[in-house]
DNA sequence: GTCCGTCGGCGTACATCGTACGGCACCCGC
DNA sequence: GCGGGTGCCGTACGATGTACGCCGACGGAC
């Protein structure tokens, strides 16, 4: 791993053409989708520098002359990614009202961290203020312009709404690729777990948790469901905001 | 990396005797010491097979007598500091009201994600139902217990708070590592950023982004604030539940 | 007391990762 | 036509987790 690290660099990288080939025609744009290709078929782990190269038909060293490192190629999979979120949809301020405009920035973060599962994982560090996160928290901001909140209690309630979605999609992720991984599915897995858990569980006593556990994972037909897990928190917190405006 | 998943092994580690030494005094216990400290200290990817070994004082592949993987050691590990929650502390149902008792634990989760950081890396996955998640989930429970909600929308007032403290605990985590990957304090990091990104998007406009984000980190005096988004978020949280109840 | 099977401890080796380094060959300006 | 810069890339290094198999020390049977 190098040591490096150049925000100006990185910057032009995001904000720079992605399409000016160099001698073979390789081109900045092809590798971030070759990578995301592989991200999205068989997870993160999978775009590989080697295995990105090997898609594009080019030598493994040769992708460092178009992208400085790993963490570079990162930042471009995320921002190219946030490009899809509201292209050739509607304008999420476009909704009635900042609530239903708020459910719809939430369903459409949902929708895809749910496509691209990987972008949890390669989030997280300091923003990436490449141009496409920028056209979306412009976007999602204009839901909440002109409804009686200050600058800053417009930025939180994004904040919120953004991480709730983001958490829950975490959840989601990791149950997918734990069961990816295990080749068990969540029924399977309990099946599994549940009376070992038993016999080893005698001798203590969780009223609460056995009472509440077994009413959920009845209810979920699974160890948690974040999909639930998102409607709820969603409305939740939509009333908390209702009362901050009020 | 072995395909192996067993969680009935997995399970019977989690609650076994962790003290049991080998022939040469080795025990599990020493092993997810020394792999924490490593973790506190330096991140989790410190926390190598070979370096946990090291600090012991013991082979490597010693390690894999007393533990069947890296994964379950990292299950052991959580289980662990989990267990630091509530010990030694009130119990959170001791509290005046629910709405004190949530805050309550929201703030523990919060100072223990802060404590250890790595958790939030090692999390992720199927749940970890070790003694201390157990104990932790019946504690957190009792708060939420006989104030009129189902049995379900307990778990789900729960989930959603503790989603919350992650997602704003993971926030933090990432800006400090970023910080000391890049050796750039975060005022630094802007003052490099500011002047290319300002070069950059001449010819765009993004007015909200332009006013929203300059109020923000105006008064963060960064380009994010978990600290304040944990509080904010826990507050509308906490009025939506409250209306939830009503 | 002796012997032997079992099992804890561990050295070596392998596939995989990101990437530093340096050589080769092409292409553009003179 | 030719010299220098630059795109391309093969090789090599230090990590990682862990499979495999050897060694040597215990414990029970006689």
């Amino acid at each position: 791993m190098s040591a490096k690290s150049d925000p100006g660099r990185s910057l032009a990288l995001l904000w720079g053409s992605h399409t000016r080939p160099g001698r073979s025609g390789l081109t900045v744009r092809a590798i971030v989708e070759a990578a995301i290709a592989l991200a999205d078929a068989e997870g993160l782990d999978a775009a590989t520098m080697r295995r990105v190269a090997d898609k594009i038909g080019s030598g493994t060293m040769s992708l460092y002359t178009h992208v400085p490192g790993k963490t570079e190629l990162n930042d471009l999979m995320v921002d190219t990614v946030i490009g899809e979120l509201y292209t050739g949809v509607d304008d999420p301020s476009g909704r009635d009202g900042w609530r239903a405009g708020m459910r719809y920035v939430a369903e459409r973060n949902w929708d895809l961290s749910l496509r691209h599962p990987w972008l949890l994982d390669a989030t997280g560090g300091r923003p990436t203020l490449g141009p496409n996160a920028l056209l979306k928290y412009e976007a999602e901001l204009r839901v909440l312009d002109g409804i009686g909140l200050t600058d800053v209690q417009m930025d939180s309630v994004l904040t919120l709404v953004l991480t709730h979605v983001e958490g829950v999609a975490r959840s989601h992720a990791g149950l997918a690729r734990a069961q990816r991984d295990s080749g068990l599915t969540e029924l399977e897995w309990w099946r599994a777990t549940a009376p070992v858990l038993e016999r080893v569980m005698t001798g203590h006593d969780f009223p609460l948790a056995g009472r509440v556990g077994e009413a959920s994972s009845q209810v979920y037909q699974a160890s948690a469901d974040p999909v639930h897990a998102f409607a709820f928190g969603l409305d939740v917190i939509l009333d908390g905001v209702q009362r901050l405006i009020d």
